[in-house]
DNA sequence: GACGGTTGCTAAATCGTCTTAGCACCTGCA
DNA sequence: TGCAGGTGCTAAGACGATTTAGCAACCGTC
């Protein structure tokens, strides 16, 4: 693919120029370099008609930037919720004239280097560590040759050049209790997580965070959750069965806080079939606006994982780290917390009296 | 990134030879021209002790390949469905040493052109074209130069180097109307397309396919669909208004065929609020096996889009093709049909009497 | 009429790898 | 002694752009 191209040396003959000429002209260099504005036009009309473009291979050659950009995630590429994650990065690397090369780990730290390897070979100007879950993770050796973002995740260990961009949990927590309390809901169950602190899904920060925010809200207005369900998994089935307890036990309680919207759709399944109505008998508030929560009758309020953001910042926190190592500016170092806005949907009521 | 590398050069050096015995060694061509044992082993000590990478933008400015591919799509990357299908494409790809360059192009044919352009100027090895949706489309000019694929797309006119992929629609099609067939159905309802043939959503390959199979095989049985009903867009809304007319009318059939899971989703929601239970009252087949045909209770049966394969197989004849141009070999151009599998879950049993 | 300053352009080196052509040395044979 | 034929390696020139250093021509000045 792409042999037999125009090159600059054919653009100089044929406006019977040196390919320094035609070069500086087309860089934009020529008045600085005093080129005639005969000249000038002369090089810009061949390299129009030609239908001259610069081989980036060699242009990244010679200065050491191959203006491409590497995305690594453990799956995130292949997620149901994740692909505007993708999207995101890919339209801010657009908007710069960057093309982005996408990978993924498969969770695996050695096929993790192996492609980072792959992407330096081919000198990348930065890379993106993306994580599908919010989560703490080790930094792989040799990321700090080259400027690096992490997307979705939190270094184990702050790091001085690398920036990490995460969903704001622990306020949309926050912002999920304080719904339902001024909604007039008292006796609140959790679904994934809870009832006590501790009780968060293993290697999960959403759930740490979501879970703390709610605690804190609560807790600050006299409450504490009427009943917690932990599971490792935030599948339906388990929303089912979490449901299914709550409304087999005593004083059921009038709203439940579920900690993704796979298990808010289990829940109203659980509810259907107990023969109870959302919002009337059971208010529901979540996290993610996956697609299903839009689907749900009635639709489901929750707290969206701004994905599209997430990745657009991600690629943007990317760039202002090269700029700041080309220029020796200061580099965005540090967390960059992205707030989770509220889907308000009709799942959320006041309780029953 | 990547200045300040270990190069070839500096091996050569600190091995006492030659860059180009250093290279001759490397690339495995040491014995061809009669470098000695001892001195190949030297530059293998040499080279693995620096942690020698060559760098895949100057072989590729040398050989005219990047060793990378791209991939193009309308909006697929960020499509809930189909991550599989970047997933397959990526690991194929991987397989082989190359690196996939994705973009999307939402469907915009000047954004397109301009991606293509990009991917050119980095002189990837090929392209993959993918749709979100199965669709004849025009190749874009300039597309001739290099090899490319079209993934779940058909070329408007057939092209003899272009090969494409999509998913069996015609035979899943006619494989949902056995399934009912067999189990002992006569009164069958369309929901998304039918009940004539010509009733199919503009622009979409699947709905016309799909359809076509279906009619086929029930016609084969001396059978017409009950009802259709044609919708441009395949979402649950549209599920849940076309099935409550379903209910509506007399004489409401035993079993219904959805032309997507979201419309399966709306249609079990109408079954629900009517009181009617899957698959007791009502069987329904479907087609895409998204995440939610699993969640549903019953599970929904339904034929999968094989997403994985399709994005796999993609790469995979674009590789052929590519190989074919180097060595001259015959190209794998056609179009080649991918099944459909079927998920057999709950959502099927006999008619009711 | 020699010199300095501008104007307008170009030669050549460089980035890192691959590849063609060929050099220097040795052995064996006539 | 001379030459053919191997053996083991290297010089040098692409690939396609950028960039540094500098050359030729002209003008004006004293």
């Amino acid at each position: 693919m792409g042999r037999g191209r125009v090159t600059l040396a054919d653009v100089a003959l044929a406006a019977g120029v040196s390919s320094t000429t035609a070069s500086l002209v087309l860089s934009g260099r020529g008045d600085e370099l005093r080129i005639s504005d005969t000249v000038q036009h002369r090089v810009r009309e061949v390299s129009e008609s030609l239908g001259y473009r610069p081989n980036i291979l060699s242009v990244g050659l010679r200065r050491g930037s191959s203006l491409a950009l590497g995305f690594v995630s453990d799956t995130v590429a292949t997620s149901q919720l994740a692909g505007d994650l993708i999207k995101g990065a890919l339209e801010a690397a657009h908007e710069r004239g960057l093309m982005l090369f996408i990978a993924e780990s498969e969770g695996d730290p050695k096929v993790e280097r192996r492609l980072l390897n792959a992407l330096l070979d081919r000198q990348v100007d930065g890379v993106v560590l993306a994580s599908m879950f919010t989560q703490t993770r080790r930094l792989p050796s040799g990321l700090d040759h080259g400027p690096a973002v992490l997307l979705n995740a939190l270094p184990r260990e702050p790091h001085p050049t690398i920036p990490s961009v995460v969903p704001d949990e622990l306020e949309a927590g926050r912002a999920a209790a304080r719904l339902l309390l001024e909604a007039g809901h008292r006796s609140i169950h959790l679904v994934g997580a809870g009832p006590r602190r501790e009780d968060t899904p293993p290697g999960t920060v959403a759930g740490r965070e979501r879970l703390q925010g709610i605690l804190e809200v609560l807790a600050d207005a006299g409450l504490e959750p009427t009943s917690g369900y932990l599971h490792e998994d935030w599948l339906p089935q388990h929303g089912w069965a979490a449901t299914q307890r709550i409304l087999a036990a005593d004083g059921a309680g009038s709203a439940i806080i579920t900690f993704n919207d796979r298990l808010a759709f289990g829940a109203y399944q659980a509810l259907h079939e107990a023969g109870l109505r959302v919002p009337q008998d059971m208010s529901l508030v979540s996290f993610d606006d996956a697609p299903v929560a839009e689907w749900l009758r009635p639709g489901l309020t929750t707290f969206a994982i701004p994905h599209y953001d997430l990745g657009h910042r991600a690629v943007e926190l990317l760039l202002e780290t090269i700029a700041a190592r080309r220029d020796g500016g200061p580099a965005p170092a540090g967390v960059h917390r992205l707030p989770m806005p509220l889907r308000a949907r009709e799942s959320v009521a006041p309780p029953r009296s």
